[in-house]
DNA sequence: CGCCTTTATAACCACCGTCTGATATTGTCG
DNA sequence: CGACAATATCAGACGGTGGTTATAAAGGCG
């Protein structure tokens, strides 16, 4: 199951906020899950094992309780993904800082283009990695 | 339809990664998903669809041709939501050096724990931001 | 206009994921 | 050990999503 799939459910896109402040229990997760989403409690332990398996929690028994806590890695590969898109929103600051962080000192001259070719030039294309 | 949800099936991923570099016609896009993953015609118009009915695409008639390109929206949303958990993979510079800062020294009695079993602390006590 | 191209929609169907009730498993306590 | 609490798993039902074929809509061109 891909990690955009398992939070596009609303259930587990919510545990993952609840467990993003801290461990929690699989029963204090439960407990706010079911009263929002009205769903059972087995409902909501399969949704913390579609988590647990993908990645997204780590679990540690405590007792007969198990703590669960938030893996970041599948997030911080869906942050990744999204990294190419960023240039988007931020096409000027996320240019420059990179730049600057780099300490590129190769730039590209500006090569002047026609407006009437293309309306709007979403990639200048050539600084990606 | 949720956004994460709409990015959870692959062709509708790979026809966002199609767009990034530029607008396509359906009919370019279709080409090449309908070889790559064996899909029909209707089928790549369907999805197409999808992504314009949820604002990943904008769509631009040229004669008989419906030129399709990235609307980033929906995109920054997602990179909104995965902001809260940045602070999960970059704090390691920072928590560390807060840690450091802090020296804490007074700690809870720890009875049981073994050193294996302890894992990398996540709640580094808010430093907001 | 009539035909071709391009794209979208309609109708239908199969499969996968999620829900539920029942039950198993594991740990704590008296 | 037996009762209870916390959590997971099982089996089955159901709905939604994505696939297909057939067809419609709309523009370009001789």
């Amino acid at each position: 199951m891909h990690a955009f799939d398992v939070l596009g459910e609303p259930v587990r896109r919510r545990i993952i906020e609840l467990l993003a402040d801290g461990e929690m229990s699989a029963g204090e997760v439960g407990a706010i899950v079911q009263r929002e989403f009205g769903i059972s409690q087995p409902g909501v332990s399969q949704h913390l094992r579609v988590l647990r398996e993908n990645g997204f929690t780590t679990v540690r028994p405590q007792g007969t309780r198990r703590l669960y806590a938030v893996d970041p890695a599948p997030l911080q590969e869906l942050d990744h993904w999204l990294e190419r898109y960023r240039s988007f929103w931020n096409q000027r600051l996320d240019a420059l800082s990179t730049e600057i962080a780099r300490g590129r000192s190769r730039r590209r001259p500006d090569s002047g283009e026609s407006p009437s070719d293309r309306r709007t030039r979403r990639r200048s294309g050539g600084t990606g990695g």
